[in-house]
DNA sequence: CGATCGGATTGACGGGAATCAAAGACATCG
DNA sequence: CGATGTCTTTGATTCCCGTCAATCCGATCG
């Protein structure tokens, strides 16, 4: 399955994105210089502070975002208050839902966050003109619906105890697609609300089972933030896998 | 977000699937008759009692399948057992997995199924020339993305009689999607312990909260399937909507 | 350095769903 | 018709996680 992923980036060389400024892969990687250049015109980068909202529930999004650094969460809330994060957007995702005009998430930035930013109709007009783009957009959208399914499985079936360790191991991952070290140490994304709120459990629940975890001399964490594992193997059994 | 729905639907008028030999929706909508007709040289039309397998957790899958009816569920499975729905499929859906080997899922039928099937190879050149084709596949991993995460708020947030309401409620609207009446009726397409595994429950539990819909007076259930909803709206209200 | 403030941890307690077990409903078959 | 087997319901009990509350920790001030 992580195979077909490792494909799809070694086969997207990194591609100045002259709005940006910057190399980064996403949509821009099936562009031709030319397109790329027209785009640029229309681009623009913006900087986000963590908390800072990307794309309401019902607001109407005229912009896609190729996300340069940094980590977005999308959620969904209900009435009552009680929230789910539905997703965790990392670079070099894209970010924005191709021909729809809602969205039915809210995307919020979860760290300081750096996205590249262009109109809808602008890209829309390229996918006309480059199916290749469409084939682009359609791998994402298959890798974000493997995600959501596997991450059902953590919500519907796993213990308190098991969600927080899925949750490490994601972070970690993610921090570092390619490692093979048995040992990793990154730093947490987000809150323990944020946390809870992605695991479907409380605060003091996580809170708890990341202090087991760490009494249990399964992960160390220096200031709240910063996460050492120093054996992924014990990790991964944590998490039932 | 349902008004796109529509709009896709209503753009694509039934075709006639020539192997099928019924009209049909999903992906042969996007297919000229000439497609059509070379499409039907390699596809077959298969009757599926409830219980079998369409596709492994691990079996590469070959073919794509239009739904022609009938109800597929896609589930996964824990090491040691545990298990969980992550989506149902209704006809007219299609199934399979465009550009990837391996599914991450296994797909099983849950009430008796027919589908029409077809290699992958064949629907895949097919894409080459035709990206509208693309497009609709897009359209519709769009849509299983966002029931995806609509039901990961319900496995995350609500409560286990509120997760019973809303899996009343999903099937009510497949099964009647331009339902404007206040009351409906509709067969469960599947067991107790099926729902359980849908919403991240026990059968026990599931049980119970039927039964708590019952004496309120929210629902009637005759002979453990068929169920009638007099008044869509409390139903609603005990969803969490 | 002490004051303050938001986030994180820890504790006590209760409730909701899981678990274990038994009884009931329903279909199929001899 | 009664026997059998499967699925469902109901009951009794347990335990995990949520709730409420107090304390702690680290950062940023004056």
């Amino acid at each position: 399955m992580d195979i077909h992923r490792k494909d799809v980036h070694n086969s997207e060389l990194p591609v100045l994105c002259q709005a940006c400024e910057s190399r980064h892969r996403g949509v821009c990687g099936a562009l031709t210089p030319d397109q790329l250049l027209q785009l640029s015109k229309y681009s623009t980068r913006r900087t986000l502070e963590p908390g800072a909202e990307l794309a309401g529930e019902s607001i109407q999004t005229k912009t896609y975002s190729n996300i340069i650094s940094g980590v977005v969460k999308l959620s969904k809330m209900m009435a009552d208050g009680r929230q789910q994060i539905v997703g965790l957007q990392f670079a070099p995702d894209f970010l924005g839902r191709p021909f729809r005009e809602e969205n039915g998430v809210s995307a919020e930035a979860a760290t300081g966050v750096k996205v590249c930013s262009f109109p809808k109709n602008v890209i829309e007009r390229m996918i006309g003109e480059m199916p290749e783009l469409e084939h682009k957009l359609l791998e994402q959208t298959l890798n974000e619906l493997d995600e959501a399914r596997d991450w059902m499985l953590t919500l519907g079936r796993k213990t308190a105890g098991e969600k927080v360790a899925s949750f490490l191991l994601l972070i970690s991952t993610h921090a570092f697609p390619e490692n093979e070290a048995e040992s990793v140490e990154f730093d947490l994304p987000m809150s323990r609300m944020d946390i809870a709120d992605f695991l479907g459990l409380t605060m003091e629940t996580v809170s708890r089972q990341l202090t087991k975890l760490r009494v249990d001399g399964v992960i160390r964490i220096v200031n709240n933030r910063h996460v050492e594992v120093p054996d992924i193997a014990r990790l991964s059994d944590r998490a039932g896998m």
